[in-house]
DNA sequence: TTGTACGCGTTATCAC
DNA sequence: GTGATAACGCGTACAA
């Protein structure tokens, strides 16, 4: 592998002069300029980042660690992020754990080895000291959830509150008889949003009921099981909320497998409103999350992090917004696939 | 930030000593040990993995170029080249280019300067002699497509027969006035399902009609443009072949629009087998590619070139398969969503 | 404006 | 078994 000192031979310089010229360091004789980049051409000379990143003790690069590449959802999120990085003069790469917490473990201690300048986590659902851990070694930002005590840069919406709405939507549609599918229950995020179903329950004055509540893993296949499930009670569910949109098209095919027709039998709502939540038919009522804006807020609270730069708002709260479409039986149903 | 020779301070010990416990060198006595992990333990040590790689000259870490990680096509290729990278002691980062050649240079040029012992390209849309320059410098294995002229391992299917194998069938149902959608036609794998479409149109004496020939992105969008640019011709198609899944779930939306239906008025096939296509109605025809299988092989191959093995072959073709469901017409209707 | 020389944090090679 | 010490390739005071 050629490097600095055999361009700074064949140029006849030293390495200070290569390297000055290599960083755009504008102290550098127009003529010696050309011929070391004509070396570093003619050698093909590519520059060792790991020396370099080791040397400056930074690396221009940060990860981001996702609980499913392939879940849109966080595709559009981590978009937003790539936006700022790169507007910064920042390389991002992705760890993907597939929903496994070794996988987080593992990631998280590749970054703890300085590989990055700083992390941004999708998913959090490791013990809470080795987020600890990694925080106090590395900038980090949590996205999409919240760990409580720890404090931590964290960007999210209000789960509680958008949940209880889609909840209220139900009920305001006639619906008392509401089951809801959770995601994996020890990760806040699934728990925020049964918290949000129970008080919407509540607020409106309907016994909640544990057979109406079933523990999903946020997987198109454990929305069809838990569906069927809610289905075979002896008084099933009018509606069924589903804590994503996988969840709830896994619902809608379950139902659908059933005889049965929504919304006209079962209303269904999902969470997310990604891209497929209208391809599915009916279209899916869900709850829209600024996946873009969550991704920029993240990156820049991250920058704000490595730059030491002071923090207003360690905590950000963005907005959701419940989008109505036809699965919840609220609007006539129109052409679709 | 707490270093090596800190631990060695802590635990009376040389720097040297403190590497072999973590490399796990037998040769250093117990008791030693225990005091340096203690050491390790107490003073919350992380090795500092950039200057372990550039010592080493390899960092464990390899990077896989994707073109669109919210495709869930590359996320089951993924998995496979995790699978055998983890079984081998290797870190996968992902590089999303979001298909754009601006962001694959930028990745490509980041993994040049020695970021990754290795990169699997899933895309390869920058010009010949960048990925001939990436190839020299560190090893390359290109997955899914090819580049002539270039002698690089790559993984791939036969995307020519398998597309033929395509229109053979529709050709056998008894259509003659077939479209095709295809991707964008500067990659390689574009052009070859459309090389196949020509052959087989040849092969059965079909006249080959320009117009019903459109270049479409891979997005679903693309796709229902191009279908409704098809169905408004003089003699519109009987039926659409579209170069991947997603612009096939476009073409079916854009023909229901139309109020026309799939597949009595207009058959449709796809190209991929990604999970959506079970999940669309009708239930999508389409090729089915050894997905898990391409990153296994793909992995592997690297990790032979890693390690400076003999490669007997440097270009692996993988068995396709064309699964027929209803949306050809092939199959009568089944309940699905 | 340019070059020398040291240090970034490890690991490998020697001696002992 | 263990400890000095020299690399790995680059960036940057500092001197010239």
């Amino acid at each position: 592998m050629t490097k600095m000192i055999d361009v700074a031979k064949l140029a006849g310089v030293s390495t200070a002069t290569v390297s000055r010229v290599l960083s755009g360091n504008p102290n550098v004789k127009e003529s010696l300029k050309i011929k070391v980049l004509e070396a570093i051409n003619q050698l093909d000379y590519k520059p060792n980042k790991l020396a370099s990143s080791l040397r400056k003790m930074e690396s221009r690069t940060i990860v981001v660690v996702v609980p499913d590449i392939s879940n849109p959802f966080f595709s559009d999120i981590i978009l937003g992020i790539k936006k700022v990085a790169h507007c910064n003069g920042y390389y991002v790469l992705l760890g993907d754990t597939q929903n496994d917490v070794e996988n987080e473990i593992a990631y998280t201690n590749l970054i703890q080895e300085r590989l990055a300048d700083g992390v941004i986590l999708l998913t959090a659902r490791m013990p809470k000291h080795k987020i600890q851990e990694l925080a106090h070694s590395i900038p980090v930002v949590l996205s999409c959830e919240y760990i409580d005590g720890i404090d931590i840069s964290t960007v999210t919406i209000d789960n509680i509150s958008s949940s209880r709405k889609v909840v209220d939507h139900l009920v305001q549609m006639g619906h008392s008889r509401i089951g809801i599918i959770t995601g994996p229950l020890n990760i806040v995020l699934s728990r925020d949003r049964l918290k949000g179903y129970r008080q919407s329950l509540y607020q409106n004055e309907i016994e909640p009921e544990e057979s109406l509540v079933q523990e999903g893993d946020f997987s198109m296949e454990s929305g069809y099981q838990m569906c069927l499930r809610l289905l075979s009670l002896n008084q099933p569910p009018t509606a069924i909320f589903a804590s994503n949109d996988e969840m709830a098209i896994g619902t809608i095919k379950a139902i659908k497998h059933k005889g049965l027709r929504v919304p006209e039998d079962v209303a269904v709502v999902g969470f997310d409103n990604v891209k497929l939540s209208t391809i599915v038919d009916p279209e899916l009522s869900t709850v829209s999350q600024p996946k873009m804006e969550i991704g920029r807020k993240s990156m820049e609270l991250l920058l704000k992090e490595i730059r030491n730069e002071p923090i207003e708002k360690r905590q950000i709260v963005l907005h959701d917004e419940l989008i109505i479409r036809e699965s919840c039986g609220s609007l006539t149903k129109s052409l679709s696939i």
